[in-house]
DNA sequence: ATTTATTCCTATCAAATTGGTAGTATTAAT
DNA sequence: ATTAATACTACCAATTTGATAGGAATAAAT
């Protein structure tokens, strides 16, 4: 599972993406009140996307945020990985977080030949999605019905 | 990621599987020191792992744990739903523990449509697994070193 | 220059979850 | 009866989660 918190940065990001190809940049205030999040719990998830190479904001009146990559280039992965640490089921098959296990034989543990498994097919399509991925596929299925 | 207890459930399961091809049925305090469990929380996992079909429990002087089922008949991710709950990134696309989003519509939310690829893979690998497999597996890596 | 609208920062907090521990009751073999 | 095991109940400390409060810094508009 993941956070809360995490739901609410993909889908702040998504918006953000959404915005940038009509207005202008949006700012917290409309993001929490369009996607319903809490303003002063978005406020500190924009920043930590914008410390971390997400977004890019611009402070004062009529200030706000962009993407700072293209959204093409932001993988689901990334927001994951920033918000909510490890995708991995276990921190001894975590690509970005590795730890090794206390006494388990990693050569021979079925428990982590598993988990690998798991991670692999995993990050296959979580690093396959993308923001403009996304953001053009909602736009079909919205015309669709 | 999984819980400690949940990977202590797995150890436990797998301990119980080998020992029960050979000897007769171990007691908690055996698994406890061989895999490095505590012995409280694991008698605790492993009244749970009974209550839900996977042990077979004797009590009494003599008495101790045995599979409920065949091994190949246990698969990984039963042992992970008992312990842990679901294994879905997203409530709204867990197959067992479903419940709806707040706000987003999910006819057209593409973080549901991208987070049910993600359990369709997962739960792939995850109920292919089963728990014959691994000890026979595990065996074989011991042996090829 | 002042006002206004925005992001940035720090501190705090309640509730839930995680990872246990303690003590005792129950059961069954010897 | 004694002994050795599981079953049950209750508790607990540390961490994580999901926020909230209050203001400082910044920049545009007037």
């Amino acid at each position: 599972m993941i956070s809360k918190k995490c739901k609410y940065a993909i889908k702040a990001v998504l918006y953000i993406a959404r915005k940038s190809e009509e207005n202008r940049p949006p700012f917290a205030a409309e993001i929490a009140e369009n996607e319903h999040i809490p303003l002063k719990f978005l406020e500190t998830i924009l920043r930590e996307l914008k410390n971390n190479r997400i977004l890019l904001s611009k402070r004062g009146k009529m200030g706000g945020y962009v993407l700072l990559k293209k959204p093409e280039e932001i993988k689901l992965m990334e927001i994951i990985r920033i918000m909510d640490g490890p995708i991995a089921l276990s921190p001894c098959v975590s690509l970005n977080y590795y730890s090794p296990c206390d006494d388990c034989n990693e050569a021979t543990c079925m428990i982590k030949k598993v988990f690998e498994q798991v991670r692999d097919v995993t990050l296959e399509v979580l690093g396959g999605s993308d923001i403009k991925m996304m953001v053009d596929k909602e736009k079909e299925l919205r015309q669709a019905k």
